[in-house]
DNA sequence: CAGTGGTCTAGACCACCTG
DNA sequence: AGGTGGTCTAGACCACTGG
């Protein structure tokens, strides 16, 4: 009952379940600032605040002297695609096989263990509450027998809870996650690194040679979904398009 | 001030500007909110918007009852576009450089050569005719005098016959490229790798320090026109991006 | 023109971190 | 305990959009 969740955060939430629940539709205007400060009974700063950073997730959009409006649901406009590496996989190679290494769950007190903090920053604006669960699989995926991805991810469980009953060797995380959850916003960044041991080892590459990560973290309707890291074998891997 | 810019954009041009003269290390604690405050004759909010957006853009860190600090610079990118290197190192440090390594003609003999036979494979469907040339630079791309990027490049000669003539410490090849040319194809590939020794060098890297490289090959009306291999250190770039 | 978002103020209370 | 960021208020003026 108590909320000392910030007035910002409860006003995210209700726009959203507004444009969840198809009371306000692509496209369409939400009411002015002036007014849901009003219905809200805060100052307007603080509804400012709200819509400025659904506007940053790309859930809303502003025109000034005009209005704020529902974004269009956006598909993937030749951007990175969010790539399935079973599919990719099978494209070059004969076989593909996926070995899931781990497949548990950080509940309230894991997720306050200092090693995990930057998962709450990620997920919970630093402030996991009680009921605040994460998963995490690390799964490697192979080609023809030769490890071609370490995948290290986790899940908000509040919006998937089902995600950790799931068999991964059989089902791609990918394409569990695009079927069950509208994916709209998200950043990702690729580097060049050495690889920590572990993952050395379940890559099957010496610890000298330069691994690429792909980190991904992807939200929903202003939510955090998951955040994945995904590590390659420079030498078996390479990303690739056109412009 | 009568200035027309808004005050939370001259903080944080200020803020900026501090960073790259400096002043402020990375790591270093800035002066608190109230303190700017303060300094800019405005209210916190302003300062807090300010250093609000900067901590998004990854420039600082703050931490609740301790302070802000500044970030480990990373260099970020987006892929997707054809960038421009020089306008990208421009955004991010306080300035550029570029130093031209080579700038030679391959002609029908030295296209002959064994060690260049992947070029004609690229450009000349493996068979070049005596008249085709190609033109080779090498430049190294400086932010605040360090190393960003080592491009190599390779440009078809009948396309762009003039592009040996230029001087790409001033002017950017892409640039030039575009200017002169419509690109309208192309395909991309990332790697992770270690660099060649004479890359290493021109990096300032470690021979084992993992590189980013970024290889594009352009067609224009259904020819090659150019291939550039654009190495990164691992450890100062990343490609980023949002989806 | 009236309504909207864009920006800004000068305060305030709180939670948190560090000495 | 004192300083920091996190949040919030109740106003304000401006620039822009639309009818």
């Amino acid at each position: 009952m108590s909320n000392k969740t910030p007035a910002y955060l409860r006003i995210k939430n209700a726009i959203l379940d507004n444009i969840h629940a198809g009371t306000w539709a692509s496209g369409t205007a939400i009411p002015a600032e002036i007014t849901l400060a009003e219905d809200f009974g805060v100052s307007r700063m603080t509804v400012n605040r709200a819509v400025k950073e659904l506007e940053a997730e790309r859930v809303l959009e502003r025109r000034q002297g005009s209005g704020t409006y529902v974004a269009q649901q956006k598909y993937n406009n030749a951007h990175i695609e969010i790539r399935n590496i079973a599919k990719d996989i099978n494209e070059r190679f004969n076989h593909y096989r996926a070995q899931v290494i781990a497949q548990k769950t950080l509940d309230f007190e894991a997720l306050n263990q200092p090693e995990n903090h930057w998962l709450n920053a990620l997920f919970f604006h630093s402030q996991p509450a009680h009921t605040d669960k994460l998963y995490q699989v690390c799964i490697v995926h192979y080609g023809d027998d030769l490890p071609i991805q370490y995948e290290d991810r986790w899940v908000n469980a509040a919006i998937i809870p089902d995600f950790i009953n799931q068999d991964f060797s059989s089902i791609n995380t990918s394409d569990y996650l695009i079927d069950h959850v509208p994916l709209e916003y998200g950043d990702y960044q690729i580097q060049a690194k050495l690889a920590p041991i572990n993952v050395c080892e379940a890559l099957q590459i010496q610890a000298y040679e330069p691994a690429l990560l792909h980190a991904r973290h992807t939200k929903s309707q202003g939510q955090p979904v998951t955040f994945v890291n995904m590590w390659h074998p420079g030498s078996r891997f390479s990303f690739g398009g056109r412009l």
